[in-house]
DNA sequence: TATAATTTGCAAGTGACTTGCAAATTATAA
DNA sequence: TTATAATTTGCAAGTCACTTGCAAATTATA
């Protein structure tokens, strides 16, 4: 592990919750390259260390977001006031998904899950 | 409605599955400017007529895709393999959302679901 | 320590849109 | 019908989130 691979991945680790390329390029913009960013963030994910996701969101446009890697499939909620993410949990969907799958024959891999709207703390704010 | 409108709401009329904005610009390449499909589809969707969403796949990248709209929220299948949608039907999540939407006092306003894997088409000819 | 493999920064390239602007259409008024 | 005003279009350039080529800098292995 290289120094810039293991400053990324720390941030990550930090953030507690999807971090985009773009917030990781602006924090480490004195340290690394975008490039360099970009490379880690390919790297670790290739390597199991993290899963991503891409989202889109009116403010911030289409963005690819990074998490620790966990062997249990989870889901968000993003709040399109402040931006940060609420964990929804350990997905719910896998029964609905096998029911879906053999209905119409799909041999369905993967499937992607994310709710928007206003977090509490914004919602407060209101 | 002008012609350009017209034609981009028939082309999403006869897919019956969601359409990108690319295929759309390559099917009228000859006839409009890919700036006035994009506006097409704007102007077509602020009014009601379509809805989209965005979805990622490996081969074709990340694009907007665009179907009639209906008042009834639907779900859609994206084949890995032959890049063809298949219909999920009715959204069945509301219960689930409800719920998560209630344990962490969120404001979900909407959500995306897709899933994705290889079609029963693509399946027989493996 | 010499040498080979990997990683990095920088600059240029890509792909999916988006936008400014003048010309062409279309709509409304006279 | 014709003058005038509003809207739409094509084209070129711009933006944004990456991606890639390449030479220099690091790091690993002999
Ligand atoms: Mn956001
Ligand atoms: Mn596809
Ligand atoms: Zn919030
Ligand atoms: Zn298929």
């Amino acid at each position: 592990m290289t120094k810039a691979r293991t400053h990324v991945l720390e941030a990550i680790t930090q953030a507690k919750e999807p971090v985009s390329a773009r917030q990781l390029c602006e924090k480490f913009q004195s340290d690394y390259d975008p490039a360099t960013v970009y490379r880690a963030l390919h790297y670790l994910e290739e390597k199991g260390r993290l899963d991503s996701f891409i989202l889109h969101c009116a403010e911030h446009g289409t963005e690819r977001y990074y998490v620790l890697h966990s062997e249990e499939h989870r889901h968000w909620f993003h709040c399109e006031r402040c931006h940060r993410f609420t964990d929804l949990g350990l997905c719910r969907f896998d029964d609905l998904v096998a029911q879906m799958s053999l209905e119409k024959g799909l041999a369905i891999t993967s499937h992607t899950f994310y709710a928007t709207g206003i977090c509490p703390e914004c919602r407060r704010k209101m």
